[in-house]
DNA sequence: TATTGTTATACTCTATAACTATA
DNA sequence: TATAGTTATAGAGTATAACAATA
């Protein structure tokens, strides 16, 4: 049944955003964070179409991490209009410690299946990864 | 890799709740509402640890849900402190429509799956239901 | 005129601190 | 005193509408 993947799927993307600790970032903010570090400098249009939010709410949320010193605006030098956005070294920085206590999360968790169930899991790996494509 | 599972399942999930219509409610209200569904009508603290959120963003959530007559309040019987919080028709019927456009939207999807594809998410899916309980 | 970014405003969801009522 | 619920307040994240600057 799809309806069971579905909401096996959003349950466990739930559960997994509960356990942010009190230092984490908001999952916009590291989204974007993690948005530079993938696909490098951007302007705020192109970060808002890739994390689907409108230009008013991306630029809010790079006003915050800008603040933080988590990434840097500067003018674009062919196009008066444009932004780029970057990545400082203290938001790689966030990033990685992020993602190292996450993975730490999960992996225990994981350490917990048989191996069958780790199987079936690396299996639907690139299933998920295409459907979230779509 | 476990990093890589723990993202596409962020990624997708992430991407369905994208997906909700206009008139959806926000995924916090969905969820009351489908907690009071499976476990019945329930307090206010039952509400908040079920939810993983404090009694305070609890009654907040609650207090939407009961103005759109969507759920209702009626004091304890037995506990004079305590609130029975339970489904309307009307939230029960907000629940159904909800999960039947989602339903649409994820097998939509899904169809567009090989049948390995297909067997890999089932196959997947108590796993991940595990990995949410744990 | 069209595009890019921004500000103003509003609503949901979250939290902590402080208060009320009941046990 | 302790517990259940609530209110007050604040911050993050989302949106739409309106505006400024540049192309």
């Amino acid at each position: 049944m799809d309806s069971e993947i579905r909401i096996a799927i959003a349950k466990l993307a739930r559960r997994m955003r509960q356990e942010r600790g009190a230092s984490d970032l908001g999952p916009s903010q590291l989204g974007v964070l993690a948005s530079l570090e993938i696909a490098g400098p951007q302007t705020l249009g192109e970060l808002s179409a890739q994390e689907r939010v409108t230009a008013p709410s991306m630029n809010r949320t790079v006003n915050l991490l800008e603040a933080s010193g988590l990434l840097s605006r500067t003018a674009s030098p062919d196009d008066g209009r444009k932004v780029i956005i970057e990545l400082t070294d203290a938001g790689r920085a966030v990033l990685d410690d992020t993602r190292r206590r996450r993975d730490a999360w999960f992996g225990e968790r994981v350490a917990t299946l048989s191996d069958e169930e780790k199987t079936a899991l690396e299996a639907a790996t690139p299933v998920l990864r295409k459907l979230a494509e779509l």
